[in-house]
RNA sequence: UGGCACGUAGCUCAGUGGGAGAGCACUACCUUGACACGGUAGGGGUCGGCGGUUCAAUCCCGCCCGUGCCAACCA
């Protein structure tokens, strides 16, 4: 029995009722055992400190529509839920939290420490898992992992030790990007550059024994404490005495060489450059090459250590500070200009990152990047848009090493053990008791953890039990597509597809959708530092979750960024309604549906309305086979609204109001099929919503619409149907537009008299045209048009529009004019190409002979317009 | 600095080697029994600029300008 729908759809309570119920129903929960073909994905897993951004929102409206396309193709579907640790971003949190009590992690001790983040994990982590089901997000929620459970810590300390087994992991001492408020290393990937708008000071080192002093320029004077050497290139002439000399350096007052090495850019400055191993990049280079002495002027904290003499204990700024007032002082500073330049800062807190060097773990990455290459070159991966393809060549091609351990206490601790006696590592994944190496008991475990994209690497085999070779795994691994954010190709799907590829043999996805960024009104991006940011559970709360996904969703072009303002939302809510208020037309007109009576034979309108969706719905789903979300929403926003809603609705108010019982039957049996036809096409997209509605239907059967099928295809729609339909539709537009360029008061009837050709047609239509066009009864008669007839031409007709006003004979011509001039303007177009003898000759012959069948289309067109408006002129002429 | 995108109606964006499209906004008319978050019609664009290829360029190519992303980065 049909349910009466509200006047209003209220989205909340639904959205609340629905998503519990189908959790109830356990329809998100992907069987093992399953005969069904398999489609899997793995959520990107949120920061568990996280709560759901814009960007978050989209990401996972889409991986949700596929997932409920998919399912209503047939398929069992895994969508892998889950969160990870973020290391930095969860123990600066609590840490936060804890020196709002005066405390510092110090304090507690590691093991306490790490309790209270257990701790707070376990009150807030839900956080964003909640908001995820708010979104309607279809994730198998009973497999829901997070990268610290034993399982997938297991998988992390199996990876490790496998990879130092195989020498793809070492411990090196090596020039790191160092966060002194964090105090931990960052990898090249979380210390982004940052302008600063810095000075450079140049500075003179004076010639030991004294004849003369070399200047070197430098944006970080405080560096020169730890300074080994002057470099100078080998081949500038400036300089050339001073290789092999030495230089005191300022303010300590030691010795250190001139040496000569062709980094040295000629171009920049005074052509000699400081030398400081122990804190820049290209420094330590040089002074490995060199093998000149590493002096480290900085404690972890970022203050400066005894190596910095007088300056030990301040910090970077203050000792920056003092160095230059004291090299002013003492005259050694000649010069102080301005010099913006770009600064890496830390991802996490803005701290600007110092070079600094230490003992590190590293992964060897060329050995590992090669087949990865190789997957996404031979196009056993691909990504969408295909752009990024040559962003991550780029990138693989020159990858550098991975720095993986972190100086944190929240993370996977780094299952290393160092011998007090003999100083070796024991590697283990079982933690040993003794040293591998000398059998000593004296071992104790590196304090360091591991970088949290570590973990997240192996998130797609890791979730479904690996190393163990699980029922999960064997049927859902390796999955189908991974959909993330195109900024962390790097940190995360390119380490994912080498991970994948070195520990299954397989490749864990194989396509992968990097979605648009979502910016604000002004194109800027979203930033939780800098406040700016539209909540998505705010959307929702205004104009319910389905606008929003739906909108998102037709937003998501590939290769574009989408700019999101609360206002663009009302294009989405207004789809809603416009679905909600179609289906209460509908279930108005069903009371008394019986779903088991035999239909009787389908009219035109109800064959075509079928094609439509057919049309639609095939369209649709070719365009998510592309990734093409976009237009999957545009398609089927069309379909419901320009041609369910505009047409066939319309037409079928005739059947409806009409007293002939059959034809009212069909039309009821076609409206529920089309109905929950595009409830179904939309459910991906808007399950709420589609869902309500579909319950109400009369031959709802309490299944939920993601437990059924897609439509199948009906057969193709006959072409002379077909052009009948276009027929229609063209002659109801043409009476429109009279109507509406004459602006003839709305609620008048127009008179339409038809050629007598067309009188089969106007006797199976009449009806429609009367209700469609707001028309009198149309005619059918061949005598020449009155003279306040408006004449139009429709599929080689001449149609005329009765006015019986003589007042509009004036706007008539006028409109005849109008019409005059674009059949003009195009002919002139037309008979240009035609008059051009190359077209003729050289464009391809299809084309040539459609423009000469527009050309003389044109001109009959023309001579009918020209006719009619000789006749009216003298006919107005005449009666003046 | 290099690589890659993007620049189309007032706004947000589709699209294509052979007469420029949608949604919103705007104008006019319409409170017709699904819907004013609606209906019907309409106005509005040298498709960033300059060259080139072509019978034909908004689309292909080159250069330039602007915006963004990615990568690198000279102390």
């Amino acid at each position: 029995m049909p349910a009466e729908l509200a006047k209003r759809f209220d989205p909340k309570p639904v959205e609340t009722r629905l998503y519990q119920a189908w959790m109830d129903r356990g329809l998100f929960h992907a069987p093992t055992d399953g005969t069904r073909p398999r489609f899997s994905m793995v959520i990107p897993p949120p920061n568990v400190t996280g709560s759901l951004h814009l960007g978050h929102a989209l990401n996972n409206t889409l991986q949700d529509l596929l997932a409920r396309h998919k399912r209503l193709l047939g398929f069992d579907v895994l969508w892998m839920p889950g969160t990870d640790h973020a290391g930095i971003s969860t123990q600066v949190v609590v840490e936060k939290d804890l020196a709002k009590r005066g405390k510092t992690r110090h304090d507690l001790g590691r093991e306490a420490f790490v309790d209270q983040v257990w701790e707070w994990k376990a009150k807030y982590g839900a956080r964003i898992v909640e908001q995820l089901q708010a979104l309607g997000a279809s994730c198998d929620w009973e497999r829901e992992r997070f990268t610290m459970d034993p399982g997938l810590s297991r998988a992390v300390r199996e990876v490790f030790v496998r990879l130092h087994h195989q020498g793809l992991i070492y411990r090196s001492e090596y020039l790191v990007s160092w966060c002194p408020r964090c105090t931990t290393v960052l990898s090249d990937l979380e210390s982004p550059y940052k302008l600063v708008n810095g000075k450079l000071y140049r500075i003179r080192y004076e010639l030991v024994g004294g004849s003369g002093a070399i200047e070197v320029e430098t944006t970080r004077p405080e560096t020169l404490l730890g300074d080994t050497a002057v470099a100078v290139h080998p081949e500038d002439e400036r300089w050339s005495r001073f290789i092999g000399k030495r230089v005191r350096l300022p303010l300590l007052g030691r010795e250190i060489p001139v040496v000569a090495d062709t980094f040295v850019d000629r171009e920049f400055g005074t052509g000699a450059v400081k030398v400081t191993p122990a804190h820049d990049p290209n420094d330590f280079e040089c002074g490995r090459r060199l093998g000149l002495p590493a002096i480290n002027i900085l404690h972890p904290d970022g203050r400066l250590n005894e190596n910095a003499g007088p300056y030990a204990g301040l910090d970077v700024a203050e000792a920056r500070k003092q160095v230059v007032a004291d090299l002013d002082t003492q005259g050694l500073l000649s010069g102080v200009r301005d010099h913006p330049h770009e600064v890496p800062h830390c991802d996490r807190c803005d701290t600007q990152v110092q070079p600094l060097l230490s003992e590190q773990w590293f992964m060897r990455m060329a050995p590992l990047a090669a087949p990865a290459l190789a997957a996404v070159r031979e196009g056993r991966v691909a990504l969408h848009p295909k752009s990024w393809e040559n962003t991550y060549f780029h990138w693989m091609e020159n990858i550098r090493d991975w720095a993986i351990s972190r100086q944190l206490w929240w993370g996977h601790r780094i299952p290393a053990w160092q011998c007090a006696a003999c100083s070796e590592w024991t590697v283990s994944v079982e933690d040993p008791s003794h040293c591998a190496h000398c059998g000593s008991a004296e071992i104790a475990q590196e304090s360091d953890v591991l970088d949290t994209w570590f973990s997240s690497a192996l998130w797609p085999f890791s979730t479904m039990g690996w190393p163990d070779e699980t029922a999960t795994l064997r049927r859902f691994y390796p999955t189908d597509v991974l959909s993330t954010a195109p900024d962390i190709l790097f940190f995360w799907v390119a380490r994912m597809i080498m991970m994948g590829l070195h520990f299954t043999g397989e490749l864990p996805f194989r396509h992968v959708y990097l979605h648009a960024l979502v910016r604000d009104e002004q194109g800027r991006k979203f930033s939780k530092s800098k406040g700016i940011g539209i909540d998505p559970l705010d959307v929702m709360a205004v104009y319910g979750t389905d606008a929003m996904r739906f909108t998102l969703t037709s937003l998501a072009a590939q290769g574009r960024d989408i700019r999101f303002g609360m206002q663009v939302m009302e294009g989405g809510r207004a789809f809603v309604t416009k679905l909600w208020n179609a289906a209460r037309f509908a279930l108005m007109n069903l009371a008394d549906y019986d779903p088991g009576a035999r239909a009787g034979e389908a009219s035109l309108y109800d064959r075509w309305i079928r094609h439509r969706m057919d049309v639609a719905i095939a369209d649709a789903h070719a365009a998510l086979d592309e990734f093409r979300f976009n237009d999957a929403a545009q398609i089927l926003y069309h379909f419901v609204w320009g041609e369910l809603c505009d047409w066939y609705i319309e037409l079928a108010k005739l059947a409806f109001q009409g007293g002939d019982e059959q034809r009212r039957r069909t039309a009821q049996a076609t409206l529920v099929a089309v109905l929950r036809g595009a409830l179904t096409a939309l459910h991906p997209i808007m399950p709420f919503v589609t869902d309500e509605i579909a319950a109400s239907l009369p031959d709802a059967d309490g299944r939920f619409l993601m437990e059924g099928r897609y439509p199948e295809r009906g057969g193709p729609l006959d072409a002379e149907s077909a052009r009948e339909m276009d027929t229609l539709v063209d002659v109801v537009t043409r009476i429109r537009q009279v109507r509406g360029e004459l602006e003839l008061p709305q609620p008048t009837l127009v008179g339409v008299t038809f050629p007598s050709a067309a009188e089969p047609f106007v006797g199976r239509h009449a009806a429609a045209i009367r209700a469609l066009a707001r028309a009198a009864q149309p005619r059918c008669s061949d005598e020449p048009p009155s003279p306040t007839a408006s004449v139009v031409l429709v599929q080689g007709w001449s149609l005329r529009v009765e006015l019986d006003d003589p007042r509009f004979v004036a706007d008539e011509l006028r409109r005849l004019d109008k019409e005059l001039v674009r059949i003009d303007k195009d002919l002139v177009l037309t008979a240009r190409k035609l008059d051009n003898p190359n077209f003729v000759e050289r464009a391809r012959p299809e084309v040539v002979s459609a423009e000469r069948e527009k050309c003389a289309q044109l001109e009959s067109e023309r001579n009918t317009v020209q006719d009619r408006l000789a006749k009216l002129r003298r006919a107005a002429g005449g009666a003046a």
